[in-house]
DNA sequence: ACAAAAATCTTGACTAAGTCCAAATAATTA
DNA sequence: TAATTATTTGGACTTAGTCAAGATTTTTGT
């Protein structure tokens, strides 16, 4: 990306030491949780309250500059990359979180079979599974059954 | 569907009333959330505690019997339309939850471009759109930012 | 550069959704 | 029917996030 306070003020948000360094911790942690990314801001510039960074994130959201992901049994994450729609892979055991290309490209990159009247805007994928590291703990074998829904570690 | 009774019997969980009731409620109200199922099995048999209703809605969940979803802004929501793998349509604007079917009819119905040496055993899919009631005060405008994420009504 | 207006940031209380624990109770097995 | 196993209850606790009011900072107009 260009320039983070030039990034701010292109899309006519207020330049603040505090949205900079939010938005320099997302793109360095991609799917960072909230508080992971407020930890990584208090390395960068000290200190900033936790309603700051919800107020950046949320803004920044909003216009676009990150994109939010809430996967079940996950508190939201935060992610730099955006406009390309792409999907994401998920261990179902330790949290993993890893992009995958959509072949679309862009919003909604699937149809409904049945839209039901509404106006759809936008197709949301997540592939489930396990990673190559938490696989040998599942003796290799495949999943019949899902695991239980909450991870224990982070990205 | 059969007797809730032998459905759970047939599945090697002790019956209990309980579970009965929470079984009925969630076929009666597709994508409840929690509390909702709560209220409507006091309806049925009295009082239940929250931790039985957590507890029955969870093992349902863990033996397939009902399906449990996450969508984004909203609490956990659980449905007995089970093992078809079929998709869901949310309103962006009342958080009205729609099926939709899955065209391939089992899991996972997509494959990622690359599954990063993942085994992957599912592909959740949700639509994000307006629903016909709330396009009216939309304008009836095609979308070009995604709205806030948090509903504020319930399914 | 300077004052006024607008927006953001901080602190602290509060809420929603869900989990943890130990004791009481009910269902199943012998 | 008694013993064993599993479930249910009640209450405290946790996590993730929101709300509100005043202080502070940034931007705008001159």
């Amino acid at each position: 990306m260009t320039n983070p306070a030039e990034f701010l003020r292109e899309h006519g948000l207020p330049v603040t030491a505090q949205r900079i360094a939010v938005l320099r911790a997302v793109s360095g942690r991609p799917h960072g949780t909230a508080d992971a990314i407020a930890a990584d801001v208090r390395d960068g510039i000290g200190a900033i309250s936790r309603q700051s960074v919800y107020d950046s994130l949320a803004i920044l959201a909003e216009k676009g500059l990150i994109r939010r992901i809430e996967p079940a049994g996950s508190p939201a994450r935060y992610e730099a990359r955006t406009g390309d729609n792409h999907h994401h892979l998920i261990c179902r055991t330790c949290g993993k979180t890893t992009d995958v290309d959509c072949s679309a490209g862009h919003a909604p990159c699937l149809h409904a079979a049945d839209d039901h009247g509404f106006l759809i805007d936008e197709a949301e994928v997540i592939f489930w599974g396990t990673c190559p590291d938490c696989l040998p703990a599942r003796g290799k074998v495949k999943i019949s059954k899902p695991l239980p829904i909450t991870p224990k570690k982070k990205t």
